[in-house]
DNA sequence: GCCAACGTTGGC
DNA sequence: GCCAACGTTGGC
């Protein structure tokens, strides 16, 4: 079982509505390094929930990974933002997962709290700059993480 | 709203 | 294949 952060902007798609949902697919990742980690993920994965681009930044929950290799389907919808005129049925370009709502930490494990217990060698979402929407969790910051919430 | 970081596009 | 221009992300 791995560790992943999924990022979005809860004016988005927050945590919030994951729980009211229960289980979402995570469409609308565009970023090639991104949707490789999207592929790596397995069934039973768990993902801690980053809200990015609000205030305060940080990880709201956990959710876990329920179907893998997903297709995502926005990238045929036209009227979706998340359209790709070169992806093809016969071809498609991206793929997700389907997530499911675990938990609600109590409080926001905020980024700046974040950065005063990991350094960016180890958890990159701290690192100034940082663009990446899905990464890798290892276990040993993973528990840490936990222990901070 | 600003802007640093950085990924993508497209001309050459 | 290079790289300038451009667009997006996301913290501040």
């Amino acid at each position: 079982m791995n560790y992943w952060l999924i990022k979005s902007e809860p004016n988005a798609y927050s945590i919030e509505d994951l729980k009211r949902d229960s289980s979402s697919i995570w469409d609308g990742v565009r970023n090639y390094q991104a949707r490789n980690f999207l592929q790596q993920m397995q069934v039973g994965d768990l993902a801690f929930f980053y809200h990015s681009n609000t205030k305060p930044p940080g990880i709201m929950g956990l959710a876990k990974i329920i179907e893998n290799n997903q297709i995502d389907p926005s990238q045929f919808d036209v009227n979706s933002p998340y359209f790709d005129p070169k992806a093809t049925p016969n071809s498609p370009r991206w793929y997700t997962v389907k997530v499911e709502f675990v938990e609600q930490f109590s409080a926001i494990i905020s980024l700046d709290s974040l950065k005063q217990t990991f350094n960016s060698e180890e958890f990159g979402v701290v690192k100034r700059g940082n663009r990446l929407s899905v990464m890798p969790v290892s276990s040993s910051v993973a528990e840490r993480i936990l222990r901070l919430k």
